[in-house]
DNA sequence: CATATTAATCGTAATATTGCAATTAACTAA
DNA sequence: TTAGTTAATTGCAATATTACGATTAATATG
């Protein structure tokens, strides 16, 4: 089908998939850290930074701000974007509490 | 094109994208958090678990195990699978560094 | 006004993912 | 050997993702 069943997985489940989803592609990757490492910048520099076409890196950066881990703003003809801090710190929290999921986990293997 | 250009990005671009990629689906977190809380358990167990197709849920397993997020050992007829709590490890590892990158940037909005 | 700049959107193509029924392979037990 | 059990694989359909050229919308500048 090509579509995820999301109705029969509890909503942690669904949350730690989603966010992972979007981390899951180095272009987005490479946005958030060029984010990080200038503060803020215009969709152009991502276009000269990371080499993929304008159209892709904009398509990229509107799946980063659905999940609301960067804001845009107007300012004239540019669109400055940066991290939005809260939800990135949002998302730390779902997937940490994945991830240390073995602390409580004798291991088998 | 559907496919991702890696060539363009840094190893540990691809690396986190990568890792991600394996989390992005709810069926493999679903997988793996009963494989946290059973230790170990066999395909069928899942299947039941998680109410997907058997075949469905070999091919989420089959994608564990390609990236080493789980280990499987055949007995008899059935496969029992378990974490691979080393890779699992080197998995939280990768996705740490990129989360702290927060740690030593500014907040700007 | 006309032109330039920037980024979003549209349209399209190629590939990937998800899901399942059916089959197959491997082993067990009678 | 035959039948049963388990899980991988195959084949297929539906949908999603990735990428880019072309266009559009919005704003700025001459």
């Amino acid at each position: 089908m090509g579509l995820a069943k999301t109705e029969i997985f509890t909503l942690e489940q669904n949350a730690v998939a989603h966010f992972a989803k979007a981390l899951g592609h180095p272009a987005r990757v490479a946005i958030l850290q060029h984010l990080f490492k200038t503060n803020q910048c215009i969709c152009g520099d991502l276009v000269l930074e990371i080499g993929l076409a304008q159209a892709t890196i904009s398509q990229h950066l509107k799946a980063l701000k659905s999940l609301g881990l960067i804001q845009g703003s107007v300012e004239g003809t540019t669109v400055c974007y940066c991290v939005d801090f809260k939800n990135w710190a949002k998302m730390k929290q779902t997937l940490s509490v994945f991830f240390d999921q073995d602390l409580n986990t004798p291991q088998c293997c």
